[in-house]
DNA sequence: GGGCGTTGTGCAACTTGTTGCATAAGCGGG
DNA sequence: CCCGCTTATGCAACAAGTTGCACAACGCCC
């Protein structure tokens, strides 16, 4: 149940509406735990129910009016909380590694198809790979202070290693198909 | 939606009973497609309810007793269906990345209880390569003639590949905190 | 033969994530 | 002034995944 922390972790950063949550959740925080709009909206209801978040300038009209939000002390609380709890980390769902494991058995004519697919992920993934150097490059000059800004830099590193291997072995993946 | 397809794909690897079907799960199957004996008992009724699978030896007591299912033609043909399909990659959601950066929010003192976890994941991601490694070494000789076989050596190599991706970003972020 | 652990199937309730749609304010053009 | 577009919030229904538990058969062993 990362949802809620993930929120909180994005209105410490800044105290954002809903709608700009989202947006936000498009773009960097995104890159690691998506969210539709319905899920955030739902999620800050309850945030705010509980007592972690509290919206700003609150006389805004129910409808259409935007509504931002910031945390509360218990909300930071129980962030750190969280922060310091352990999980498993959960194996991955991955429908291409599947795919490619059903076309084994799926015969010959599902494998041609499959080649397309693994085709179109790369470019996807060269593009986001992409994506993240420019952040690296832009973000990250050579000076990095804050404890702070180590970590988040340590996050984006994450991102741009594992398109690496996304672009490696499907690089890999589609060589060994074309020698077939 | 795609457990009903893993399922489909073990099935045609070897017909199963549902417990069997939960144990190859939590091995080979399992490793890029997780599901529990629930949602697998769920989906074989389900699969049978549409008719893509069929129940060897069903006379049975209806409790306890163990129920084999094998793949009808339909389900093949769903499956090979399904194989062709195009589908979006889904952004990643890792709960490790969002506690690194929730850690860079939440003040100094988490990030410090972070440290131990990363070390723990680390920890089990370098297990998890051995055993693919070990898998490696065991399964796939120097001679893969088979299109299946070189398919599913290619989900293997996935496998090691993200591996060593988790093993080398984790040993990178832990050397990163410590020299603070 | 009665208790005990294992194997095997399954229901029910819950949480989380997705999809489709409704509502309303504000703004700009014809 | 009203039509359509964008911004913004939200309900409702559904699909997928998780957790806790119940129940039955089988072997075993004391």
């Amino acid at each position: 149940m990362s949802l809620p922390h993930a929120i909180l972790t994005a209105l410490l950063e800044k105290p954002s509406s809903g709608l700009e949550l989202t947006r936000r959740f498009d773009r960097s925080i995104g890159y690691f735990w998506s969210a539709t709009h319905q899920q955030i909206y739902r999620e800050l209801g309850k945030l705010e129910e509980a007592g972690q978040i509290r919206a700003l300038r609150s006389a805004e009209p129910a409808r259409g009016g935007k509504k931002e939000y910031e945390v509360l002390p218990a909300g930071r609380a129980e962030l750190a909380e969280w922060v310091g709890r352990s999980e498993e980390p959960k194996p991955i769902r991955d429908a291409l590694l599947l795919r490619l494991r059903a076309a084994a058995v799926a015969g010959p004519d599902a494998v041609a198809g499959i080649e397309k697919e693994l085709g179109r992920h790369l470019a996807l993934h060269e593009a986001q790979l992409a994506e993240y150097l420019d952040m690296e490059r832009r973000q990250f000059g050579p000076d990095q202070d804050s404890e702070a800004d180590r970590l988040r830099y340590l996050v984006l590193r994450g991102g741009i290693e594992l398109e690496r291997f996304w672009t490696g072995w499907l690089t890999e993946a589609l060589a060994t198909l074309r020698t077939r």
